[in-house]
DNA sequence: TTGGTTGCAAACACTTTGCAGCTGA
DNA sequence: TCAGCTGCAAAGTGTTTGCAACCAA
């Protein structure tokens, strides 16, 4: 085999946390298989949230053999080792929230069903009259608020 | 019959909006029914968000014959009528907010699933930075905002 | 080899719908 | 009387579970 460049001790290695989820896989036991690998392909793909519904269909789109026990199981695992968090969406499907890599939060429109992304320093405001007003300490990565936009609020 | 006080032409007079309900689905051709006077009462007990099976449980419980259908119909009408709006909780399970009385927000904690209810002054902050920085202008009525409280924040 | 995994199918929980009979106005 | 309502039962969703066969390590 060829060499290989020694790994930098500092800086921001890990361009993605789903590089090394088979290292991980295995350091617990457990195994790294098609159907998990092609899920870990899909969530690549993904930022913020997916439904478990458009999860499976997307890996049997990839794949065509992929069920959706596989897939619901799969993303329990991966929940276990902290790379995904489930939750319930707006429709009450099960919804994956994929792990945030930078601080942000999201505005749902229950009007239309738009996500939108709400910037840092929006979210910022939002956090501190949280924090100062109700001593509530809010994890930004998961900050979500719901409401009408200008669109569909008269 | 005896004579009746005339009803105060201002000031709070309605104490709850369910008071008038019956008048109010009278008035569009639809019936008052024992079944949907027992969600009434139900709906009355609480405040905030309540989930379509606890409803559905509690209705029966106070009258045996309510069955699921006549209360998932009942409470479609009273959306219609804008009395409830209904979405899904993080349970998944479809979720029933009664009508807001006052401003107010629901924050909730993705740790330990408790929920509180957002101060006036503080929704007020949140509004404001959304529509001044976004140009969203949000329903505070519907404002939901998921992190994690100071308990189960590090 | 062997224990973790997979696919299938059945089980589940919750919500929706069709329909005949009931009932409030 | 007669539309609107109700209860029942069946159909639909989306998610979970049991089990024998399969395959990554």
């Amino acid at each position: 085999m060829p060499h290989e460049q020694i790994e930098a001790s500092a800086g921001p290695a890990a361009a993605s946390p789903w590089d090394d989820v088979a290292v991980r896989l295995r350091a617990g036991g457990l195994r790294w298989t098609p159907q998990r690998r092609t899920l870990i392909e899909v969530l690549r793909e993904h930022e913020g949230h997916v439904t478990a519904s458009e999860l499976i269909a997307r890996c049997k789109e990839l794949d065509g053999t992929t069920t959706p026990s596989t897939v619901y199981r799969a993303l329990d695992l991966l929940e276990e080792l902290g790379l995904v968090k489930h939750g319930h969406g707006h429709d009450g499907r099960e919804e994956y929230h994929i792990l945030p890599q930078q601080v942000h939060g999201h505005l749902y429109c229950v009007g239309c069903g738009s996500t939108w992304e709400i910037r840092p320093e929006t979210a910022a405001v939002i956090v501190d009259a949280l924090a100062s007003q109700l001593g509530f300490a809010v994890d930004l990565s998961h900050v979500t608020i719901s409401g009408l936009c200008a669109g569909c609020h008269d």
